[in-house]
DNA sequence: AAGGGTCACGAAAACGGTTTCGTGTTGAAA
DNA sequence: TTTCAACACGAAACCGTTTTCGTGACCCTT
């Protein structure tokens, strides 16, 4: 009752061939003839025989799958990069292993050997929150030594020479901030995270910069740091009762959901009384009420790129082919949190 | 510059002993004197060597690799599933391998003979809105033929016998209905999808047997149903209208949340003109204003089952064990789009 | 009839491991 | 001194492919 996989070797016996026989009438070499091809080719179809994929890769020494290392799942944002990685690389017939760090450096490590040991031919990742805060990068630098492409998004980091995609953080700080100076906004809070990630400090940078390009100073007071973990909605109200702000920039999206939920119980009206700005096109934004500007990251097009990266060094030689960082341009999504 | 993975080929002509007897010391049999023992092991750690997972595969004829095929990953339902899968099976030293079905019938064949063909050692998967729509299920049969452990969840069919996980959808309609009719609510209009979603339909089927057991008769005027792909806003808003509903119930999150939103810009205060309850205990319902009670799937937990169901016949001979089919209870996570 | 060229196919190595079955050497017992 | 077990290791098969290199059979040429 139980069919096991049709092999070559099953094939074979069955049609009194060598294996190599049925192996290269199966790939229509004229090497073989049309009435030992045919005869071969009707029986694969008939018992609807494939290729073991395991044995192919042991053979051609690739995989054709793709090793996705994130650090997170239930953010919207990577979820949307995997849909451009998946997307993309399925066009291609590669398959996408994702393993997920849950932010920490030690399980980013450990998938990252358990992959690198042959399930895989390339790793796009983004790098995790105890990678970031560790600066240890070992684990990358093996990698590419031992000549597997990687791929970075989003969270990279300079130490590594490699192929990166992100969206240019300072631009998108800049952009938001801007909009809420031009809106006339004055006392601009930032809502921000602990200084390694790559990308709140870059925003932050952003933000300072927008400030300075208008003739205003820098106000720490203005800036919250929370922990990215866990959400603390009482810290973000004492924050802003103390700041009483014209308008809320978030370098993330939960931040500003939060912030603008705490803002209408507060009995302020957004945006009239204040604007808020978050980050990442989610549904939590496009859903909120009202519905939340933002700074859009393109995910799904950063994971396109990122795969597009990758499969190109994986099937040209692009071995001389130096490494390139293609750097999205943020866009501001003007929904109902700030005036239009 | 390039240093290729080490093999214990390499470690054996270094060595100047025989494969075997590296492969035989690294796993420290007795058979291998301990003078020997010892300078391969170090050798081996030296060399950071770990054995080619492609090789063992073809040996083994096991991967070590799950392959997960669900129809959506920007759905957070989904997202915590997978979470929870790769949470239990990760601790088992599986991989997990997600692939999309886009919900495409055609996307969900071609995927999964992909991975069926040796990839992986089992699929856990639920079906796409093609597939159920189609109710054409062969691929699924393919694989069970072969002996290839098989987990459904969420969306399942009846029409395959393998291990599945699901809620108890008609109990989770009836919980949800009935909070809304012990409110003192009597015109609940639904919010569903096609139906050729068992879970909607499940849903429904509880929505009206909570009405019947208060004496109440289904008016199928108070029922929406919506395409699933896209929330078209005028059409929940028009039938909001001319429902004039004291409450409201989704079969999913998105369009509760949708729901919410018109309810309030219609001037309605939820929930003391109106009470809404929506599905998945998601991001969406937790952030929103007011928070949405809904009925949580309890994803996490589903995909550790999932996972545990999967790796237990895989890892124990249980060929002669029946399928079980574990129906988790819903669970009314009460927020503030209903009155307490 | 001998030599040479197709034709159609098979044997074998290779990918990187694991494992079974030998086998040469040693030491001790007889 | 012979015999035999224990010891320590190696050869080879195997997993399922691909691919290189033969090679036997046949036909044609001279």
């Amino acid at each position: 009752m139980l069919k096991p996989k049709i092999t070559l070797k099953h094939i074979a016996k069955e049609l009194e061939v060598s294996v190599s026989t049925v192996s290269k009438a199966l790939k229509d070499y004229d090497e073989i003839s049309k009435d030992t091809r045919e005869k071969v080719q009707a029986f694969a179809k008939l018992y609807n025989y494939k290729p073991n994929n395991i044995a192919l890769s042991l053979k051609n020494k690739r995989t054709k799958n793709i090793g996705v290392l994130i650090p997170d799942i239930v953010h919207h944002f990577f979820t949307t990069v995997i849909w451009g990685i998946e997307n993309y690389a399925n066009g291609k017939g590669y398959n996408v292993i994702v393993c997920l760090s849950d932010e920490s450096f030690e399980k980013e490590v450990i998938n990252m050997e358990m992959l690198a040991n042959g399930s895989i031919d390339g790793f796009i990742m983004s790098l995790s929150a105890g990678t970031e805060a560790k600066k240890d990068i070992n684990h990358l630098q093996e990698v590419t030594e031992r000549g597997i492409p990687l791929v970075l998004f989003d969270r990279v980091t300079d130490d590594i020479d490699c192929d990166k995609v992100v969206i240019d953080d300072v631009l998108a700080g800049y952009i938001a901030t801007k909009k809420l100076l031009e809106e006339g906004r004055r006392k601009i809070a930032l809502l921000t995270t602990e200084d390694f990630f790559s990308v709140s400090r870059n925003r932050n940078l952003g933000y300072q910069k927008a400030l300075q390009d208008f003739g205003m100073e820098l106000n720490t007071d203005y800036m919250l740091r929370l922990e990215y973990t866990d959400v603390n909605e009482q810290i973000i109200s004492d924050f802003l009762d103390r700041v009483q702000p014209d308008a809320v920039l978030s370098v993330n999206e939960v931040f500003g959901i939060c912030g603008l939920r705490i803002l209408q119980r507060k009995g302020l009206v957004v945006p009239d009384d204040v604007s808020v700005i978050g980050f990442t096109d989610g549904l939590l934004g496009r859903y909120a009420n009202p519905s939340l500007t933002c700074i859009a990251q393109h995910g799904q097009k950063m994971g396109e790129i990122a795969a597009k990266m990758l499969i190109d060094r994986l099937e040209n030689d692009q071995a001389e082919v130096p490494f390139r960082t293609q750097i999205l341009k943020p866009t501001l999504i003007e929904r109902e949190t700030t005036i239009n």
